[in-house]
RNA sequence: CGGGAUGUAGCGCAGCUUGGUUAGCGCGCCACGUUCGGGACGUGGAGGCCCCGGGUUCAAAUCCCGGCAUCCCGACCA
C-alpha cells in the first residue's frame, strides 16, 4: 500500500510494524502527543498518499467542543449536552438527567450507599411535603432557607389551612420523627440516611451545579453526647465522602470547617469538602454538620439517660448531591470531553467494531472482559460511521476503547486507546482483555495525580487579603484575615472556602487560633 | 425586582427595515445506494398554530396595541 511509512511516523505503534510480530511498541514508546501538531486543521487528504505527518490522527484532534481556554462555562455546557448527560427541564431551573448522566450518578450513589451502610446507617424515606410551621421551629434554619423555599398554598382545589413547604432539606421532618423514636439512651445512636430530591429556588441555574430541584443523599443522626455527634460528623467527612470523592472519583479535595458566614443554617459547625476545578474556581462537593442540640431542642428530641435524667440529644446531618457529577466533569474533563476515572465509570472499556466482520471477535473480547470483572460495552453499531462512534465514546469519557477492524483481524491485533492520554497503541488480540484491564488502575491513579498536581500549582500562600487575585486557592492566616477581611473579600467575589489547621487537619468546632483560611472564587 | 435582548421545523438560525410567489438555510430525521481505521457521500423525502390575542390592510412572519414565555447583566445556596 505504501502508506506504511507515513503511518509509522504518526503512530509510534503502527498497526503493521516492520518486525511483523504485531506487537508494536507497547512498553517502550514514549508518550507521543499524536494530535498535538495538527490541532484544528482541515481534514487530511485521502489516505493512500504518504503526504502529511498526521494521517487519521489529524482528524482525531478536531474538537467538537468549545475549548476550555476559550470559554470554560461554554465548554461545560457543551460537554453536558454532547456527552448526553442532561438537559434543561420544561420548568425553569429543573433538569432532565439523561441515561449517561444518570448512570454516572448511579455509580456515585452505589459507592456512597455502600459506605453509608457499612458505617451502620439505615436508609429511610421521608415525605416531600413539610408543614410550614416545622421550618419555623428553628430560627436560624427558617431564616436561612426562606428565600429559596417553594411553598404549596393550594391543593385539591382549595387553599390549604397551613401551607406546605417542598423540602429544601429534611432536618425538620426527621427531627419531628426522631422526637418520637428516641426515648431512652438505648435508642441512640440513631443513624439514618435518605436518597431524595429536594427543592431550593434558584435564580441562576446551571445543570448539575445549581438547579432548583436536585438529587442528593441526606444523612441524619442523633447521639447521646456532643463528642459522639462530632465523631460522626468527621467520620462521614473522611470515611464516606472523601473516600468516594478521592479514591473513586479521583478528585482531591480540601477538608475543613466553614466560617460562621458560610455555616449551614441551624448548625453549630459545618465541615466541607472543597475541590478545585480546571478553571481555577472552587466547588463545594459536600458538607457534614454538627447540629449541636439546636434541632433537638426545637423538636424535643430527648432521652432518659442511664441515671434517669432527661437529656437533649445531639444531632448531625450531612449531604452530597448530583452536583458531584458537575464536579467530576470540571475536575477531569478536557477539550475532547469527559474523562471518567475507571473506578467510577459506568463503562470501563468499550469495544468498538469497525465493521460487521469484526463483531464476533468483539463479542469474544467483551466476554473475556466481563468475566474479568470489567464493566464493558460492545459498540457494534456499524450503521454509524466509525468516527462518529469514536468521538461519542471520547465525549462520554470511557477510560479505555478497543477498536477492532478487518485489518486487525488479519494481523491478530487491535487498537487500544486510553482516554486519559488519547494515545493509540496496537496490541495483540490475544491477551488484549487482560492488558486493558491492567491499565485501569494506572488511569485511575493518573487522573488523581494530575488533579493533585494542578491543585498544588494553583495554590498560593499570601499574607493579606489584598494579595488575593486571580484563580486558584489562596492560603492566608485566619487570625489575620478575620470576619472583616472575609467581608472585604466577598465584595471582590472571593469567599473563604474553609478553615484548616496548619498541619492540614480539620479544626475542632470552636478552634480558631492558628488556622489557615483557604480563599477562592467559587461556583 | 431594575436594565438589555429574543420568540419562525427536533436543534441552531435567516427572512421583518421597505407587507405581496409555494416561508428558506445548516444540522438532525426517514428511504435507497455507495461507504466505514477519527463526527462519510450522493439522490430522493418527511417535517411549520412564523409564541398567544386583538387591530390596520385587498393582502401580515413582516406594521400597530396588549399579553405570555425565555435568555443575558446587578444581592443567596448541595
Amino acid at each position: 500500500m505504501g502508506t506504511g511509512s507515513a503511518r509509522l511516523r504518526t503512530r509510534p505503534c503502527g498497526r503493521d510494524p516492520a518486525d511483523g510480530t504485531g506487537r508494536g511498541c507497547v512498553p517502550s514508546s514514549p508518550a507521543v502527543p499524536i494530535f498535538a501538531s495538527c490541532h484544528g486543521r482541515t481534514p487530511p487528504p485521502p489516505s493512500g498518499r504518504p503526504g502529511p505527518v498526521c494521517d487519521h490522527a489529524e482528524t482525531m484532534a478536531k474538537s467538537v467542543l468549545t475549548p476550555q481556554s476559550e470559554d470554560f462555562p461554554r465548554w461545560y455546557a457543551d460537554v453536558v449536552a454532547k456527552a448526553g448527560l442532561a438537559e434543561n427541564g420544561a420548568a425553569r431551573g429543573t433538569m432532565i438527567i439523561k441515561p449517561w448522566g444518570y448512570a454516572i450518578w448511579e455509580r456515585i450513589q452505589a459507592e456512597l450507599d455502600a459506605r453509608i451502610k457499612a458505617t451502620g446507617h439505615d436508609n429511610v424515606s421521608f415525605p416531600l411535603f413539610i408543614p410550614y410551621s416545622f421550618l419555623q421551629r428553628e430560627a436560624q434554619h427558617v431564616e436561612g432557607f426562606s428565600p429559596e423555599l417553594a411553598v404549596v398554598t393550594h391543593a385539591g382545589g382549595e387553599e390549604l389551612a397551613e401551607p406546605l413547604v417542598v423540602r429544601p432539606t429534611s432536618e425538620t421532618v426527621i427531627g419531628d420523627a426522631m422526637s418520637r423514636w428516641v426515648q431512652g439512651h438505648r435508642d441512640l445512636p440513631l443513624l439514618l440516611n435518605q436518597w431524595a430530591n429536594v427543592v431550593r429556588w434558584e435564580l441562576r441555574p446551571r445543570l448539575f451545579l445549581r438547579t432548583t430541584e436536585f438529587l442528593w443523599q441526606e444523612g441524619h443522626t442523633a447521639h447521646a453526647t456532643f463528642d459522639e455527634a462530632q465523631a460522626e460528623t468527621l467520620l462521614i467527612l473522611h470515611h464516606v465522602y472523601d473516600d468516594v470523592i478521592r479514591n473513586v472519583m479521583g478528585i482531591p479535595s480540601l477538608l475543613g470547617r466553614k466560617t460562621d458566614q458560610e455555616r449551614f443554617a441551624g448548625a453549630d459547625s459545618t465541615y466541607t469538602l472543597e475541590a478545585l476545578m480546571r478553571d481555577g474556581k472552587a466547588l463545594q462537593l459536600g458538607t457534614s454538620h454538627n447540629l449541636g442540640q439546636n434541632f433537638a431542642k426545637a423538636f424535643g428530641i430527648t432521652y432518659s439517660d442511664a441515671d434517669g435524667g432527661q437529656q437533649h440529644a445531639w444531632t448531625t446531618s450531612w449531604g452530597v448531591s448530583a452536583r458531584l457529577v458537575g464536579g467530576l466533569i470540571m475536575a477531569h474533563g478536557d477539550d475532547r470531553g469527559l474523562r471518567l476515572p475507571p473506578a467510577l465509570a459506568p463503562v470501563q472499556v468499550v469495544v468498538l467494531a469497525v465493521k460487521d466482520e469484526a463483531i464476533a471477535a468483539c463479542e469474544r473480547l467483551v466476554g473475556e472482559l466481563t468475566h474479568a470483572g470489567v464493566r464493558t460495552r460492545l459498540d457494534g453499531r456499524t450503521s454509524q460511521s466509525f468516527g462518529r462512534r469514536a468521538v461519542e465514546w471520547e465525549l462520554k469519557g470511557v477510560p479505555v476503547r478497543l477498536e477492532v477492524g478487518p485489518r486487525d483481524l488479519e494481523a491478530g491485533s487491535l487498537t487500544l486507546v486510553r482516554r486519559d492520554r488519547d494515545r493509540k497503541e496496537t496490541i495483540p488480540l490475544e491477551g488484549a482483555a487482560a492488558a486493558s484491564a491492567d491499565l485501569l488502575d494506572a488511569i485511575q491513579s493518573g487522573l488523581l495525580a494530575e488533579a493533585e498536581a494542578r491543585r498544588s500549582a494553583a495554590t498560593t500562600d499570601v499574607d493579606t487579603a489584598a494579595a488575593v487575585e486571580g484563580a486558584g486557592f489562596f492560603r492566608l492566616p485566619w487570625d489575620r484575615l478575620g470576619t472583616g477581611g472575609e467581608a472585604d473579600l466577598a465584595e471582590r467575589g472571593y469567599t473563604v472556602r474553609c478553615l484548616v489547621r496548619e498541619d492540614g487537619a480539620v479544626p475542632a468546632p470552636q478552634e480558631n487560633d492558628g488556622l489557615i483560611a483557604y480563599v477562592a472564587r467559587a461556583y
